[in-house]
RNA sequence: GGAGAGGUGGCCGAGCGGCUGAAGGCGGCGGUUUGCUAAACCGUUAUACGAGUAACAUCGUAUCGAGGGUUCGAAUCCCUCCCUCUCCGCCA
C-alpha cells in the first residue's frame, strides 16, 4: 500500500510513477478530495468530543454528582446527536479511501526502465549459451512420461487438470532439488522456516495477495475456524506476514527466511498456456527467498537475492538469463523485479523460473512491519523482499530437458547427485 | 469436542464506574556521584490520528485482546467473538 501522506505531498510524484505502469491516474485526485473532506470530519468531530468530555468531567469534579448530571444531560444529549451526525460519513470516508489506495501499485524504481509488457524487458546478464544438441531434445513431459516418472494421466483422475503425480526416480529427484534448494539457502545465511500452508484473510491481504492474484486463490472452509482461510499461492505470505505488527529492533535486520511450500494457485487468467507438462500447475512446490530489509540497502539486497536464486543454476548447470522487468511488466507489490530465465531446450525458449522483488516499503505499510534504528528511536517500515530459490517443477523440467541423453535416460547434475543418491536415470526408469 | 482459568504499556504486575494513559517493579534513556565497571540517587520513558509550527512546542481525539451494549461517564458492568493456559476426550 502507498503512504498517503507521499500522495497528499507529492501527488504528481505517484501521478508519474502510476502513468509509467500505464495506468490511470484519477484516483490521485479522488484520494486527496476524499482526504480533504475526512480530515474536516474529524476536526469536527473532536471538537464536539472535546465539547462533551468537558461537560462529563464537571459531572466527575462536582459535589453533588446526581444533581450536576441531571442538569447537564440535555446539553450531552445535544452534543451525542451532534457528534453522531458530524461522523456519520466518517466510516465511508475511510473505507473510500482504503479501497482506492488499495489498487495503486508500489511505486517504482528509477532503474526499471519503461515499457507496456515483456518485449521491454532488459537483459541483466546470461550465464550459459543454449546448447546445441546433435539430437532433437524432447519436451520434459515427454521424457518423463516415457520414464515412468510422471503420471498427468492419472493426476487428472485424482484431482483434474494442471495436476501431476512424480514417481519413482522423479519423486526422488524433486526431493533431491527441494533439499539442495534449502541446504543452500542455509549456507547462505537464511533460516529455514516451515509455516502453515493455509492462512486467514488478514494474512493473504497484509501481503497484497489478494489483489495481486485477485480471485485466484482456493478458499478451503475452516468449519470450526469461523472463517476462510486461504491455501497460500506462494511461502512470501506466511514468511512476510510473519512479522506482522511487530516492531523489530534494527540490529536484527536483515532477516532472511527460506521455506519449502506447496503453492497452490487458481491460473484463472491462463486458460490454454502451459497446458501440458510441469510448467504451469495448481499446486507446486517451491523455495522461497524472503528477506525483511533495511530500508537504505533493500536495493543492494536485491542484487545478492537475485544473485542467490541464478548461483542455483550455474551450480546445476543450467543456462539461464537474467531480465530487468520493464514498468508495465512489474508486480503490483514490485517497485523492481528481476525475472530469472532458465533455458527449456525441448521448448527452444527462456522460460520464467524465478522472479525476485524488492516491493520496498510496500507491504510493510499493510502489514505494519516496522523496526526501530534504536531503542526510543522513532518506528520505520522495513523493506520487504522475496524470490523463488527456486521451484521444484520447473527446475526438474529444466533439468530434464538440459541433461536428458539421446537414448532417452537422463543425467543428473552433479551438484544434485549427492541429495538424489543417484547419477542418472536410465531409459528404463531406473537409476544408476 | 467437554470443563475451568485468563488476556492491562518493552516485560512483570496493580487497578472502588469519574481525580487512571493507567500505581508499583524490572528494563531502556538522560543526569549526579565515582580511577574504570558496578552500586546508589534524581529525572525521564506508549502508539495512532487530527489541529498547529519553518521545525520544535503545544492542544484535541482514540486506544487496557477485538467488536457491540448499558451509563452523563467504562480498563472496571453486560453480550458476542478471537486468542492463551490447565484438565479430560480424540488424533498424526
Amino acid at each position: 500500500m502507498l503512504n498517503l501522506e507521499l500522495l497528499r505531498r507529492e501527488p504528481d510524484h505517484v501521478r508519474v510513477a502510476t502513468r509509467r505502469r500505464g495506468l490511470g491516474t484519477e484516483f490521485v485526485d479522488r484520494i486527496l478530495a476524499l482526504d480533504q473532506e475526512r480530515r474536516a470530519t474529524i476536526t469536527a468531530v473532536e471538537a464536539l468530543k472535546a465539547e462533551k468530555n468537558g461537560l462529563t468531567a464537571e459531572i466527575g469534579r462536582a459535589a453533588d454528582k446526581k444533581a450536576a448530571a441531571a442538569e447537564l444531560r440535555p446539553r450531552i444529549a445535544a452534543l451525542d446527536a451532534r457528534i453522531a451526525e458530524a461522523g456519520e460519513h466518517l466510516p465511508t470516508f475511510e473505507q473510500r479511501i482504503d479501497a482506492e489506495l488499495a489498487d495503486v501499485p508500489n511505486l517504482l524504481d528509477g532503474s526499471v526502465p519503461d515499457g507496456s509488457d515483456e518485449h521491454a524487458n532488459r537483459l541483466v546478464r546470461a550465464s550459459g549459451d543454449p546448447p546445441r544438441s546433435t539430437f532433437a531434445p524432447k519436451p520434459h513431459w515427454e521424457i518423463a512420461e516415457r520414464l515412468g516418472i510422471l503420471d498427468v494421466e492419472r493426476a487428472s483422475a485424482l484431482s483434474g487438470a494442471r495436476f501431476s503425480i512424480l514417481r519413482g526416480a522423479g519423486a526422488r529427484l524433486s526431493r533431491a532439488l527441494g533439499a539442495f534448494f534449502l541446504d543452500r539457502a542455509a549456507r547462505n545465511g537464511y533460516v529455514e522456516i516451515a509455516p502453515p500452508l493455509l492462512v486467514n484473510r488478514g494474512t493473504m491481504w497484509s501481503t497484497g495477495q489478494l489483489t495481486k492474484f485477485a480471485d485466484q486463490m482456493y478458499v478451503v472452509d475452516g468449519e470450526s475456524a469461523g472463517e476462510a482461510l486461504f491455501l497460500i499461492p506462494t511461502a512470501e505470505v506466511p514468511l512476510t506476514a510473519m512479522h506482522r505488527g511487530e516492531i523489530l529492533a534494527g540490529d536484527t535486520l536483515p532477516l532472511r527466511y527460506c521455506a519449502q511450500t506447496p503453492c497452490f494457485r487458481k491460473e484463472a487468467g491462463a486458460a490454454g498456456r502451459d497446458t501440458r507438462g510441469l510448467i504451469r500447475q495448481h499446486q507446486f512446490e517451491k523455495v522461497e527467498l524472503v528477506w525483511v530489509t533495511l530500508p537504505e540497502r533493500s536495493f543492494d539486497d536485491l542484487e545478492t537475492l537475485a544473485r542467490n536464486a541464478t548461483g542455483l543454476l550455474d551450480e546445476l548447470g543450467l543456462p539461464y538469463r537474467v531480465m530487468l522487468l520493464c514498468a508495465g511488466d512489474t508486480g503490483f507489490n514490485s517497485a523492481k523485479t528481476y525475472d530469472v530465465e532458465v533455458w527449456l531446450p525441448g521448448a527452444d525458449a527462456y522460460r520464467e523460473i524465478s522472479s525476485c522483488s524488492n516491493c520496498t516499503d510496500f507491504q510493510a505499510r499493510r502489514a505494519q512491519i516496522r523496526f526501530r534504528r534504536e531503542s526510543g528511536a522513532r518506528a520505520e517500515l522495513v523493506h520487504t523482499l522475496n524470490g523463488s530459490g527456486l521451484p521444484l517443477g520447473r527446475t526438474f523440467a529444466a533439468v530434464l530437458e538440459n541433461f536428458q541423453r539421446e537414448d532417452g535416460g537422463v543425467t543428473v547434475p552433479d551438484a544434485l547427485r549427492p541429495f538424489a543418491g543417484f547419477a542418472s536415470i536410465e531409459p528404463d526408469g531406473s537409476v544408476r
